[in-house]
DNA sequence: CGGCCCGTTGAGAAGCATCAAATGATGTGG
DNA sequence: CCACATCATTTGATGCTTCTCAACGGGCCG
């Protein structure tokens, strides 16, 4: 059934904030696209290159990146299947990050035309994809005080929970989720050393908050987790139903 | 002719970025909307609070801001003349993020209603609107690297460097720039402490960098500022002819 | 089986926070 | 116009979080 609707990670993300007719449905999934598969560590697009269009991300994961002239990084969001790419960077003359694939993953590449087109037709799908853009720039926005002003327990324990929330109806079963990020690209994203972060890790676990296997980690105390990281869901707005756990 | 014109700072501003027709110019200057005064300190709105509206800043200067649950502040972006309030918010049902005015501010309110209904009868300004929100988004992902990446010295050289470079036309002369801040509220922005903001300061004037007034910034040596702060205005996606300097 | 990436451990240093208090500016009311 | 309260800036001493540098062990993949 998928491979007749490969768009159906897209629709299915979107309807968690937004609601369609079955016409609508139907143009979604019918967005003329070309899917192709992505190697691990391969770059969708570098800071400064010219946007070529707009993407779905079938499977897998990808973060957006920058790097300090000092060439140290800074993964600013996680992608997880189901989420739009390049949205936020629209039409303008030069990107002004990197997209880069974490494992191996399924992308869809939109045109802007096939795109405009369809948002032209449809205001209702506008707004959906507006939406999306808002939602992704306010998640960009809660990194942004993490990395600011919690400690480095913090920082970790709140990408834990996001992640762990953003993934929700895909985890395999209550309390472990999928874990796409080796210690390094955790420091990349958190603003920490890998030594450090590894440290913090090791503290968390001998406090009973979590433990962690090779690409998975299970939450053993998510109250104690949320109160570490300081987490509430609301930035992510969600619905109720969801964001409540 | 300001007082006939007052979304003139609005137009001035979108018009770094795009171009207009006469129509679409005069459409811009009559959108329905109610000036009103700020007081210094007051909330345009709070986190969690419902989006009622868009705003334009006539005239001062606004925060974005977030609390940690410890209490810190964490500055998001400071709003210049011109700058359009809330468009990021949408229509969502809670902002996520504080506006609070830094100075005394002219404000001119414009319903959702009318906004929707200027951008459905004129695409092109739609467009308009959405290439600054992207460009807010990108100062964001700035702001984030800058904070998770460079030193003390360097966050307060590259927020200098930037509002020297927004401000631009605005200047006073060719290296003096309004400043809003005080030395608390740069803390609150670089994720600093009042106490080390004060030292970085004094370093920064010790070897040549600037020099300080009350409520104005010198840049005494560009280069140098520059290159502390890893300042590369690409982020800014302004014309060539504005960035280069 | 061997190489390589990832995770782990140790010791020492640096940058920034914290706490406390003094000095200097600004605006307000008598 | 001065006295005073308030806010912003400055200074000092100390400590902690995190970084840096260096090395070793383990699991995965070719």
């Amino acid at each position: 059934m998928d491979a007749f609707q490969p768009l159906m990670p897209l629709l299915d993300k979107l309807r968690r904030r937004s609601t369609f007719s079955a016409e609508e449905s139907d143009a979604l999934l019918a967005i003329p696209h070309r899917a192709s598969a992505i190697q691990p560590g391969a770059y969708l697009f570098r800071d400064g290159d010219v946007p070529q269009g707009y993407g779905v991300l079938l499977a897998g994961s990808l973060y957006r990146q920058k790097f300090a002239r000092d060439g140290s990084r800074q993964i600013l969001a996680v992608h997880l299947a189901g989420d739009l790419l390049g949205l936020d960077q629209g039409t303008l003359a030069a990107h002004d990050y990197s997209l880069q694939s974490l494992s191996r993953a399924d992308v869809a590449f939109i045109s802007h035309q096939a795109m405009l087109d369809l948002v032209v037709a449809f205001p209702n799908i506008a707004q959906a994809l507006w939406r999306e853009t808002i939602v992704d720039a306010s998640i960009g926005r809660e990194w942004f005080v993490n990395i600011a002003r919690l400690s480095a327990r913090g920082r970790v324990a709140h990408l834990i929970c996001e992640l762990a929330t953003r993934q929700d109806a895909a985890m395999l079963d209550d309390s472990t989720i999928d874990w796409p990020l080796t210690q390094e690209q955790l420091g990349d994203a958190t603003g920490l050393t890998p030594v450090h972060v590894n440290r913090t890790l090791q503290a968390m676990r001998a406090t009973g908050l979590i433990s962690s296997q090779r690409h998975a980690l299970t939450i053993l105390d998510w109250a104690a987790l949320r109160d570490a990281g300081d987490f509430n869901p609301a930035y992510l707005h969600l619905p109720i139903a969801i964001a409540a756990r």
